[in-house]
DNA sequence: ATAACTTATGGTTGCGCAATCATCTGTATG
DNA sequence: CATACAGATGATTGCGCAACCATAAGTTAT
């Protein structure tokens, strides 16, 4: 039993700033019988102790109830075991989903993650990174590839990993993993035309990867005869509000669209419940693309065309880079690209 | 040998395993022909050094491109400015929002979050607060009052504030910030009975919360003599996808229910999408209840009814109580217990 | 039998910082 | 004019751990 600890956490209570958990691994040395860097040994590095003294340092460790410090242990081996990620929000699922991938993996590896929400701004990623490196993480993982020049210079002279993720671009940091929102425009306007619509509008968030897409469909859709593409564009973040909001304006229009090409699968949610208030046929009246294929996608009445990316993925294909690269110890300056891809899901709506 | 370690330092930052992120107080300090104390007073409590210093050193921050190393001053203050916030997943608003709007106010004071993402399970809970304990938190955040036995000694030997949100009980181990579920689940009983219904279905999840939920609605029925409310329930996590075969299921039966009450609105969406796709009418063949009014519940054709629950208020009140409870560094053990509330959101779906 | 290893363990040191106590200056108090 | 006191700064120390080097004991090769 923890004879040692509750003793001292009854007084200490009282004294000192001693915080309650307070035992460390010379008590643990103490209460196994060998020494203090042995324990660390134990817990650190197994196969190098003997069978015999592991077995007693993880009694010992039981007994007092030890857990390590690894604010000690950090600044000891300048290894924090923390990973940055910076997303612009957890509110939808593309990226929650890639960040719990992403903690997971990262967690089964023995590293922990904090995570920084910029709200789709690179003052509010300056400041959070600011903050963030004195816990000095092992690695960062960013959203997008737009960064301020002190964000850049800052994390240049940490000298640690660095991910940009959900973009692609020629001049990346370190590593990237993500998809050419490009392409997704262009595919998405062929893929449309092909299917013979050709009024088009869209329905989107002004985030800079959306803008890219954007551009892409209309300079596809114009390189094939279509003009006057009609655009609604509200701040980020998207709800369903957006796209109900955007359906309205388009309708209140003379010239209505065959088809909304929606900045996210959210906002194809919202333009779909303002059809329906509208009594409008999906696709008849107006056809409806999607961008995410979230889970709700396929569920959704009528069921959501979209651009399927899998969150998840993307979490774990970052995971897997960094690993790599945090366990090769020597300057493996590989550079690593990896293109995620997109798939094209071609459902009821358009 | 004060001296000797001034020197060392001089010398060994060529020849060591020097991070590149490499400046510290010392160097600042150097700059600034101030004393390091000095540097970490002007950093620290401002208020304490005279304008004139503190200028110097700023600028001396700002040259050096100092980054305060936060192991290091968490090691020797035993603050380590870090909360962990243990959330069943951040794929739900709820949760999304509550940790966006608590990581926010904390971040305004100073401290820094780290997540621990449960999946519902109580064993994960544990091993994650293992392993997150090792950075010494400041406080603890964690959602529901069932903890294993040893998440709960190891909290206790901790001696930090803990949060529990989400639920109320009669033992929290510390502060309590939440509703009572039991409440939420009378109070819609009363009303759908209010309304006309008599037929009651439940397609839930089995989270402890939703049961708890459940038991309380099915009480208060039978207390008002309806008696036989199918239940379909499905483990957690929920999705769109269980609502949508929750109501294919009801329908299959005999008996066709009147109402189904959702444990939550993803699961209601699910209900909504199937109805729209077997063409029955909302609220005159099937009436649906959610929970959660997530922002979307309102812009959903039809719009759903629901119960209120705000994540970011919750959020924001966990950040004062706790930020309070932490600025008193005097033992402030007054018990803290917040009831959030709820409220009935009467909309067309049911 | 000696050297050359290998395996298991311990001693010493310093990571970068803030707490604590000490010092020094200048100003108010009686 | 001496004492007290506040304001500003510095010197020393140790937080808990892992890196590094040293040592001791056992093993194999020659």
């Amino acid at each position: 039993m923890p004879i040692n600890t509750a003793d001292n956490k009854d007084k200490s209570s009282r004294d000192q700033r001693h915080q309650a958990s307070g035992s460390t691994l010379i008590d643990v040395a103490k209460v196994a019988g060998v020494s203090p860097i042995t324990v660390s040994r134990a817990l650190n590095r197994p196969e190098v102790v003997s069978d015999q003294t592991l077995e007693k340092v993880r009694r010992a460790v039981a007994e007092v109830g030890y857990i390590p410090n690894m604010l000690a242990g950090g600044l000891a081996s300048k290894q924090s075991k923390l990973v940055a990620v910076f997303v612009p929000t957890i509110a939808h699922s593309l990226f929650s989903d890639m960040v719990q991938a992403l903690m997971d993996q990262l967690g089964e590896a023995g590293y922990q993650s904090i995570l920084g929400i910029t709200g789709y701004s690179v003052e509010k990623e300056e400041s959070l990174l600011g903050a963030i490196l004195g816990r000095r993480p092992d690695a960062i993982v960013l959203t997008g590839t737009e960064h301020s020049a002190l964000t850049r210079q800052r994390l240049a002279s940490s000298g640690i990993p660095v991910v940009e993720a959900w973009d692609l671009c020629d001049d990346p940091i370190d590593i990237l993993v993500g998809f050419s929102h490009r392409a997704v425009g262009k595919a998405v306007a062929s893929h449309l035309l092909e299917k013979g619509y050709r009024r088009f509008a869209v329905v989107s968030v002004s985030d800079a990867r959306a803008v890219k897409r954007n551009e892409a469909l209309v300079n596809e859709l114009n390189a094939q005869g279509v003009t006057d593409v009609r655009q609604v564009t509200f701040p980020a973040p998207a709800t369903l509000k957006e796209g109900r909001e955007g359906l309205s304006q388009l309708w209140s229009q003379e010239a209505r669209p065959e088809v909304i090409v929606c900045s996210s699968d959210t906002i194809a949610q919202g333009v779909l419940a303002e059809a329906a208030a509208r009594g409008l046929k999906i696709p008849e009246d107006i056809a409806v693309m999607g961008f995410g294929d979230m889970s709700s996608a396929a569920q959704l009445y009528p069921a959501l065309s979209s651009v399927r990316l899998d969150g998840a993925r993307v979490g774990a294909l970052i995971a897997s880079a960094l690993l790599q690269r945090l366990q090769n110890r020597d300057d493996d300056r590989t550079p690593v690209r990896i293109d995620t891809g997109f798939e094209l899901i071609d459902r009821v709506s358009a």
